[in-house]
This record gives structure tokens, sequence and C-alpha cells, in this order.
DNA sequence: CCATACGATTACATCGATGTAAATGGCGGT
DNA sequence: ACCGCCATTTACATCGATGTAATCGTATGG
């Protein structure tokens, strides 16, 4: 059943969804323990005269109920104010209904918007969210990918960070588990991302013919573990290659974080360099809004001096000065077709079929930092 | 028990929590009906060779265990790779260890860290917190209000935005409440804010004292359902009457939402008035980065046309294009305050005390939209 | 008028963990 | 040897909802 909503499409069609409260009125005599005075199945049924099972069967818009009991049933619950004990219902039926999205900082707005439009998503399938933040560490991705050491989810969507090839492979198969963004963990888990490697491959080809030929990359790392960090810059090495610029090893700078300090602070050390860029690749709209910030303390213009692009199109970079160039990932399509594999695979109720890897949509906005 | 955490303080100083994880191996003959294949406290047990209750006096650190049971039971529990159902447990205990966090907005920075700041409290508190967005949507809040329609959560912090006194009134107070922000409902749940009014009387001084006399206010109201708007705008007033400069009623402009393009649209109004503000005091950080940039594009400089500041201290306001002056509420005592006031309200367990109104702390912060 | 069918309803067992109270067993004291 | 004490362990009932299968009652066909 829907969490934040009513209690099946009947009766929540009868109902509506903002609940007529009245304090329960307990007629029976039963002792107050349990669920603080709750009212329970039971009472509902006592009241209404019926059995326990009917007012079940008319929660469950069970269709062989009279219109009378049902009747009967509705107003009783309306009187005693009687909500289905979620505990209850999902020790019987072996579902919680629920499933985890974690992310590493909700901070990152992109995290924060893909976790709205993954409640969305959830939301109008029935389930919940149980949104959790990992911070990246490996630790806790670990807990997500096992369900958090208790049977609290029917599934996860995990955005990992630190998590390495050999942690997927001896997970526990029997929770679901859609994975999010860059993995190198093929055929381990259903997997949604965008094509990075393309992607970058765009944002420096934009700068490229814009004439910048020393394009720094923030956030970039061959070597390093942040699968995203790599992809991108191969993408961004293939440009270059294609057009037969020579690649700067010293352009590529790695960053612990991709917040706002990080790309500050990447941008100080670039401009510091013998020569120069003359363009910021920014693996994410953060680390380029911090590089702007940084660039223009020092006196810097952008695009004037050098042309910055991000990545992840969050709403920021619409109203900052100047608006930033980034690549717009699909969120919405990556929320949506993630909830799609995740409640899939919940329903199929088994290990599935093999692990899908499934491309989302992206587009490059060419907005003032590169020029637009 | 901590949602994300082991189980127990025993146990998890005993495995550290990072689960190892082996198949779990089933070695009795049970129909694998229930929790997919999942080990039961039953089979644990039988491993074991002793009584499900004394796995559970395991599980649950009862002192009268012998250190060779306690060494069994768990060697047993690691090697079939049990989990506690939660279910199973709340049903019995009545407590699901959840509570729930409804905001309006995730994509408000302001909410996202706060919610950081209520999840990294709760899960140290050995709860875990389920975030919930409501668009400030009524009808949503009223479900946060009563607990979703299910017995999810053992309690709710509520950040309302469109929620009546008469919402309030007729609730039902056996959900614990915890109210954020502003709210003209007195006593009749705990509450937690920072003295908005104080807040801004100090913010608008500060531009007064500057010299500015013609202060616009951004999402100012004094007759609409938001009360941060209210509060904030008579602290505006307030600081107007005690400088004994005019109030201009065109300047005080409600805004239908608090977000980048409200605050854009509202400073276009704003500049085109015959007699322009020469500051604009804006009711959060993104409307004032939304009126900063529509200024920019219109020509106008901040600081030096005209002044902006906003309310939260989010992050992005160290790092735009000026750095926005702001009052910084105590975003960590905030969350705490409130959490420590819900699961004490859930300890008690029942409707303990009378409501609480607490007044978290606050500053100003001036940075360059404001000559900082 | 009886047999049949089927809609409506119900009794009962069950999901997994834990509180209660009672049983078990070892030990020292008399 | 008996008793009582206490640490340890266990049997059993229970939390609330629901699946199963059985029952009840009424309309329909023969």
């Amino acid at each position: 059943m829907p969490f934040g909503g009513c209690d099946g499409p009947l009766s929540s069609a009868r109902w509506g969804c903002a609940p007529r409260v009245r304090v329960a009125i307990r007629t029976t005599t039963d002792s107050e323990k349990g669920s603080m005075g709750r009212p329970r199945i039971k009472d509902v049924a006592q009241y209404a005269g019926v059995s326990a099972k009917t007012v079940s069967n008319v929660l469950n818009d069970y269709e062989h109920v009279s219109e009378r009991t049902r009747t009967a049933v509705r107003e009783a619950i309306d009187t005693l104010g009687y909500r289905v004990n979620i505990a209850g219902r999902q020790l019987r039926r072996g579902r919680t209904g629920m499933i985890a999205l974690a992310v590493p900082d909700l901070d990152v707005a992109y995290f924060a918007e893909l976790a709205r439009h993954v409640m969305a998503e959830t939301e109008r399938r029935g389930s919940t969210t149980l949104l959790v933040e990992t911070g990246g560490r490996r630790e806790k991705e670990l807990a997500a990918l096992h369900g958090f050491d208790a049977q609290f989810t029917d599934g996860v969507i995990l955005s990992p960070l630190a998590l390495e090839p050999a942690d997927l492979a001896d997970r526990d198969t029997r929770l679901p588990l859609v994975l999010l963004g860059e993995c190198n963990l093929p055929g381990s888990a259903d997997h949604v991302a965008i094509d990075n490697v393309t992607a970058a491959r765009e944002a420096t080809g934009h700068l490229l013919a814009r004439g910048r030929r020393r394009i720094a990359v923030i956030g970039g790392d061959l070597r390093g573990s942040r699968n995203t960090s790599r992809l991108r810059t191969v993408g961004h090495q293939e440009a270059l290659a294609a057009a037969g610029v020579a690649l700067r090893q010293e352009l590529v700078l790695p960053v612990p974080a991709f917040r706002w300090a990080d790309g500050a602070a990447a941008a100080r050390t670039l401009m510091r360099l013998p020569e120069r860029p003359d363009a910021m690749l920014c693996l994410n709209d953060h680390l380029a809004l911090g590089a702007v910030r940084a660039l223009h303390e020092d006196g810097w213009s952008v695009p004037g001096d050098l042309d910055v692009t991000g990545f992840d199109d969050i709403e920021a970079t619409r109203y900052s000065i100047p608006t930033i160039t980034t690549v717009a990932p699909d969120k919405r399509g990556i929320a949506r077709r993630a909830v799609e594999l995740l409640l899939d695979r919940i329903d199929a109720d088994g290990p599935g079929g093999p692990a899908v890897d499934e491309t989302a949509g992206h587009r490059l906005i060419v907005r003032e930092s590169s020029g637009g």
C-alpha cells in the first residue's frame, strides 16, 4: 500500500487523502497495551459486527464484499480512526512496500534532484522511498547493498562512489538492486547511467570548437576509484585525440570531493601552472561554480579569459553569474527507469532475468560560461 | 535498533558494520515460502542448538546468557547470514524505530542541509529517518501529521508551510510530533525555530545602517498563510519603525514559492516601480540568488546599485558572485533539538508534558551582496 | 423440491520476534 | 540429603493482518 497515500484505490477514492481525524473511541474493553491504544482490525470488526477478515477484505478491495458490509466497515474505520498497522501486514505479506535510495550526499544538488524524481516515481507506483546518505563511504554503501542489516526494504537503488567490484560479486542476490551512475561492475546488477564517455567528449568538443586548446579537467582522474571521473576523463581525451590536440597530463586534476570548495581550490592550483589552462571542464556543476568563483576572486573573467563547463544541470547553473554550460542528464528518465527495473525485480520475486544495463539520455546545454 | 547499523552495541562491536556476506545456508527443510528463503530466528536457534528465545536474548544483549551460548549463537547467525526481520520485531514491540521528516522541497538547499543534520542525529541515536517531501501542499502535510495513514513511524518532524491552526487542533495526539520553522500554532505540539522577527530586524537593521532606505522584501507578506513570511516581514517593519523610516507597502512583495525563479521575477517587478528600491531583503537564499541574477541581467550592480540579503546560509551563498549576506540559522542545533524532543516524547510513550517551544540560534553573516 | 453454484463471510493458522513466567540446573549452606 | 537461591534457558502466548479453506445462505436449474 502506498505510504502517504490511502489504503487501496477504492478507499482512497472514497475518502480522499486528507484523513478526517477523530480521536479513536475504543469500544472494546481490551487492555490498552500494544500500539498505544490504537484500534486494531479486530476492534473495527467488532464495531462493524463482522469478522476481522471481512475488514481486511474491505481494506484490500476484495471484490466479493456486499455494498452494505463495505459501507458498514468503512464507517467503523472512520469512526474509530483506524489505520492499518504496517508491521502486521508486512509480516504476513513478506514485503515492506519500501525501497531504499542511497546517494552519497544530499547537499550535492544533483542527488537531491534525483531523489525527488525517484520519490515521485515510487509514490506514483504505490511504494515508499527511504532516502539514505552514504557520504560516499564504502562501509555505508556496503550496508545499503545488503539492505541495512535488516529486512527493511524490498530493494535498493544505490548510487555508489567507493564500491569495488569484489563487493558486488559476493553480495546477497536475494535483495533486488539497481545501480545508478558509473560502475565498472558489469553484469552484477541492473544499472542505469548516461553515456559518460560520449557526454564528456561532446563537452570537450564544444570547448575545442570555441578554440580552446589547453582544457583542464577538474575532478578528472584515470586511475582513481571514482568511475565518473574515469569515464568522463576518457571521453575528454578521446575528443582531444580526435581533434589532434595534445593531452597535457598536468591539466587533469583529481579532487577529494565534488563540491564548491574543491572546484575553487582546483581552479587556483591550475591557474598557478606555468602554462595556464584556457578552459576548465568540471566534472560536476558544484566544481564548476566553485571554480568560477575562485577565478572571479583572482580577477579572471569567465568566459573572457577561460571557459568553464559543468555536469548535471543543477538548477543553480541557470541562475549563477555567469550561467554555466553543462551536460544535462535525463534525471527524470534515470529515476523512472531505475524504479521500474527495481520494482520489476521485486515483483518477479526471484532471481529474474540477467542484469540489465541501460543508458539514459543527456544533452549539452551551452550557457554563458562558455559563450552561450 | 539502528537501521544501517548493526544489531545492538555488543554485536556491532563484535562484528563491525560492514557485513560479511555469505549466502545463507538453510539447513532446515522448511518450506521456502515467506521472506524469500531468508533464515529466521528459529533457523538460527536450530543451528545453534538452542531455543529461539535464546537467540533473541543474544540479539538484544540480555545479560544472563553464558559466553559459550552467546558465541555459538553468533556463529550460527554469521554462518546462516541471518538478519532480524524488522516487521516481526516491530509488531511485537509496537515501535518501528523510524521517524519521518517531512519538508516542503529538497531542491531548496536549506531543507536538504537540515535533512542531513536530522538524519545524522537520528542515526547517532539509533533511529532511522524517513524523508518525505510535502511540496508545501496541505494535504501532504496533513498526511505527515497523521503518520501517513499507516503506523509507519514512531513520530514525525514536520516543517509545515500550508498547515492551518485548525489542522493541528484536531490531530491525533498519539503520534509524537515536532514542528520546525514558523508556526502560529501555539501549544499544540513541540516546536523548534529561530527567532524570525529578531533575525529579520537585524538584517533590515544592517541594510539601514548601510544607508538603504527603500528596502524591498521579496517573499514578504503580512496577510498570507506562510508564517515565515509574516514573522520576517514583521521584523523588517519593526526595524524600519525603530529607525523612523517610512514603510512602503508596494515594496513588500509576496511570491508563490521560495525559489530562484520567484526571486528573479520579483526583482524585475520591483525594478519597474516608479520609485525603485535600493535594497532587497529576500526571505530565503534562493530568492536572493534569483534576484541577484535578474538584477545582473538588467544591468544593475549588487552591491553597487542595490544591496541584497538572504536567509538560511545555504552553501551556494558562499560561492556565488557576489557572495550573499544572509541570516544563518543554527541548523545543527535545530536538528539536534528537534530529534531530541521527538525521541523523548516517543520514549515517554504517553502524552508527556506540555508542548515545548524552543528557539534556536541565528546570526547575520555579512557578505559581498551588502558590502561585506 | 432438491441439487448445484456461487457470492459472501468466517475460523484458523501463520508470518517472525519477543515478553512472561516457568522450568532447569548448579551451588553453597545447614 | 534437602532446601533455597540464582543464573540460564525454554515453552508459550502474543503483537496485527491476511491467505487458506471451509461454511453459510440464497438464487438458479432441473
